[in-house]
DNA sequence: CCGTATTACGCTAGCCGTAATGATG
DNA sequence: CATCATTACGGCTAGCGTAATACGG
């Protein structure tokens, strides 16, 4: 069998074209070349290359060769990331949730029925969350609809409501009993980026909308805490009594799609290895 | 870079189960195979064995590896195979003909002309002919009728032109001007099985043909002079006196079909390859 | 106990580098 | 004479085998 070492000498030889400098890429003297190209010549039992006294090069054989071992050599280096890639992912519980709040609540109970595991979590939209659930990208995905794939195992998680804070001086303060999010049109309103699909049910159902974008979580805090603007929250974040300073008015979002429950996602074929986890959990 | 070697005991190993078979597979040592596992895991970076006292099993990783590994095994025969095929290839010219007779007129020329190359010769019909020229599998091939793809390369090589000999004493003997195939309904025939496309037409234009098939060329010689059977022959062996027995009647075969030209042709690409060649042929 | 894996130890084949030679522009 | 390929020679690593150890059905 031809080794590998042979075949990365083999191409190195046919990108750089001459030994010396295949040599001198390899960190390799140019006898041991000579050697090995004649080795292989020796081994496959044909000529491989054309030579003048002061020059070597492939011939139609050597080229073909050449290709080949490139071939070779790309698959001999997969297997090894490959096979780390597999070993990794074995190692690693990958979730993905719509928002970032029942993500919050469920990775703990993760880390705690999973030790040793790697959590690795990422927001994105219903669809992309089933289509990597499927790939197997995914091995749990956190919904705002039920799935209706019958090959998926779920169960309803948790629940948000969403609000908005306004200083009690705000125009809009007067709407205590709730208020509808296309009565926000043309409002600039602070928003922290990273809500999931939150963003998305804001900017479709409210006309002309000002966001106001912020990134850092911490920052987004004081943002909201210092401006006079109106910010979005849900009453998880009540709950833990975030927002919930003096002077500043909470409004229910009246719209239903305001009002989301969770569904936890798994691969039918992982419903054993997360019925733990699905024990955990409550609606 | 993982060597061939450590990749085929691996595949070994996860076909034989055990060290020690995979061991006298391989003709190794058991400590040989252990240490390559090791190494293996070591370079992998990753756990490929499920290591009981005394029993080594593959785990997932393992198994993956195992058939990455027979993937790149495959293809690391393959360099050898198919460059050695690619080099037998270009050092051999592949003419393939409709007719035995047009290939016994060429392949003397061509042996003269491309001295050290080998000469492969087959027969096969029109179509699959130029299926395998285009292919890349024939260099040459001798057609009877003109090729019609411009891509080709091609020349009138020589004509052939259809007899029946017959005992003077046969009924048939009386058609010394000529006789058409259909006239020859339900005759017994003496037929050398080696004759190309002249099969398929005598087949087609003779109306319930009863053919005596003879595959030695020598049998079928004696056979034909020996016995008081019709025998089909062509201008090409008349020329050449076979048959030309003493008591024994040459009927031309009248039909527009028993009289064919021949054509050499080539891919245009090797036109050049096969200047000489052409050039001494004549039509 | 026999079959299996592993460890310990010494050997050697094979791959490499250095140095020298030859060829070429 | 600078550059490239090749040959010659000696060193050393890495893969191997033998022998010994340990574990299990």
């Amino acid at each position: 069998m031809l080794e590998i070492y042979l075949l990365e000498q083999l191409e190195a030889f046919a990108r750089c074209g001459t030994l010396s400098a295949a040599a001198e890429e390899l960190h390799l003297s140019q006898p041991a070349l000579t050697r090995s190209m004649k080795k292989l010549e020796e081994v496959i039992g044909v000529p491989l290359f054309e030579r003048q006294k002061n020059k070597l090069t492939l011939n139609e054989n050597g080229r073909l060769a050449a290709e080949y071992a490139r071939r070779v050599l790309d698959q001999d280096r997969e297997i090894v990331e490959r096979v780390r890639a597999f070993d990794r992912a074995s190692r690693t519980i990958s979730i993905g949730s719509c928002a970032p709040v029942p993500l919050d609540q469920i990775v703990p109970v993760l880390s705690r029925l999973y030790v040793g595991m790697t959590i690795s979590q990422e927001l994105g939209n219903d669809d992309a969350l089933l289509e990597r659930l499927l790939a197997g990208e995914h091995k749990l995905v956190i919904l705002h609809e039920q799935p209706e794939d019958e090959s998926l195992h779920w169960k309803p998680c948790s629940s948000e409501k969403l609000f908005l804070v306004v200083p009690s001086t705000h125009p809009l303060a007067k709407h205590e009993k709730g208020i509808r999010l296309k009565e926000l049109e043309g409002q600039s309103i602070l928003l922290f980026s990273q809500i999931g699909f939150w963003y998305e049910l804001c900017k479709e159902k409210i006309p002309h909308p000002r966001f106001i974008l912020q990134d850092d979580f911490h920052t987004f805090g004081e943002l909201a805490y210092a401006s006079a603007l109106p910010v979005f929250t849900t009453d998880y974040w009540v709950k833990r009594d975030e927002y919930a300073s003096d002077g500043r008015v909470l409004l229910p979002i009246l719209d239903p799609e305001a009002s989301v429950n969770y569904y936890l996602a798994c691969a039918g074929k992982d419903r054993r290895r997360f019925k733990a986890l699905f024990e955990q959990i409550e609606a």
